[in-house]
DNA sequence: TCAATAGTGTCTTTTAGACATTATATG
DNA sequence: CATATAATGTCTAAAAGACACTATTGA
């Protein structure tokens, strides 16, 4: 708690203290998170987290957000929370770091993030899991527990708005919850449920144009008030 | 996430990190907090929560451990988790200090726990909520996101068993709801919800001897294997 | 016997899930 | 017209909630 509380100082010492945040968004039925290429000795061939120290008069989301924000092309992040923190006394091989991670959400973004600073690329959350794309330092780690949230989380509270453009369809809703779950979901049930939750969506009245293909419009929804979904959207088949 | 990421030194500075334990148990239909008196200036008629700094080689788990062994009386824990991280800047006036708070549970403990070092006491969280008791630093906020924590997680997984001495009654499990969601729950559907959950207990086919007023002896139940309830324990009454 | 606590049965309402059907667009 | 997508309707099964009733103890 206190700086001086405990007086053995001899064992005693500080830490650094950063920040790492796994970004999510959807685009194509995939769940994507953000990556960029670290500097550091030792990680070659490898991809890390955006993140980095905090600084000294700066509180914890303020630098989760400015880690973003140096990453070009996040303009609008919809959701930020603290996932958890990660002190291994070696987690990093050079120093004590004690790493607050952090999850994101955003809209799909139509281009790459520009690229100002390091190499940054969206990459499918699958390949971090089956490590088709390595990751620095614990950060599989880190995605792994910002995939366990999201989807945990997405179950009883209205986060899902967070990974579209408003207004939107019921479609494109449905579509992010088929990403981040990984399971077809029934449409008419899907529309039901979300429609008769109180505060989850609202109707505006407008309607989406059809694809090149044709089909009926969609009608056009944007957020409503509520913060948690009653009676929650469960995921299908989650047995023990 | 690394150390040496960003090369601005200037601003880049230690901190101190600290752990924050609000070890929480039920007692007479009640949910209680263990806390201690800080010795920090600026806090005399405080309360804190155990807690102080982690060691060099020490990684965060650990250290709550140590500060809640540290507290005599407190031999078992039954259930450890990470909270959330406070890092605002000015969060200690003397330093800054990035807390890491943390989440316990219990059984009941049938003393108050003894007194080597600081003065200790099991306080009930209302008291803490309604500001009776008052808290040092930021750790109301703790408390709130504990109990905010606890009873969430409380419907989705059998931490409940936590809390109570095995094997146990449905009775007392009954009472461990009761007090964390602090609403009167129906005997009979509690029991129906929790023997159908598959693996939430277990029937021990013993049973317990009756109070000195008399009643029906209550089975024994040990905690299953089940890491999660299918379908979910929800609270009465969360509307929006 | 009564009071106290444990445990069962039953009925109603709500919600979930499967899946057939209708509606409105493009080509 | 056919195809594509959106939206509704219907039936069944599972679960939640209210609450009456039975069972087993001590005094």
């Amino acid at each position: 708690m206190d700086d001086a509380r405990n007086p053995q100082t001899a064992r005693l010492s500080s830490a650094a203290v950063a920040v790492d945040v796994a970004l999510l968004t959807v685009r194509d039925e995939r769940l994507l998170v953000l990556l960029q290429r670290p500097d550091a000795p030792g990680t070659e061939g490898l991809w890390s987290l955006p993140g980095g120290r905090v600084h000294d008069d700066e509180n914890l989301d303020d630098a989760a957000r400015r880690f973003l924000a140096e990453v070009g092309g996040v303009e609008r992040t919809e959701h930020l929370e603290q996932l958890r923190t990660y002190g291994e006394p070696n987690r990093d091989p050079r120093a004590r770091v004690v790493a607050v991670g952090y999850l994101a959400f955003t809209p799909t973004p139509d281009e790459p993030p520009r690229l100002d600073g390091p190499e940054t690329r969206y990459v499918a959350v699958d390949e971090v899991m089956d490590d088709t794309v390595g990751l620095a330092f614990d950060h599989d780690r880190i995605v792994r527990d910002a995939l366990e949230r999201a989807r945990a989380k997405l179950e009883y509270r209205p986060l899902a708005t967070a990974f579209v453009e408003h207004p939107f369809t019921l479609a494109d809703l449905r579509a992010v919850y088929e990403a981040v779950w990984g399971v077809p979901l029934d449409n008419a049930n899907f529309r039901r449920k979300v429609t008769s939750t109180p505060g989850f969506v609202l109707a505006t009245g407008t309607k989406s144009a059809p694809g090149r293909g044709g089909g009926r419009p969609a009608s056009l929804y944007e957020p409503g008030p509520a913060q948690r979904l009653h009676p929650a959207m469960l995921q299908p088949g989650r047995e023990t």
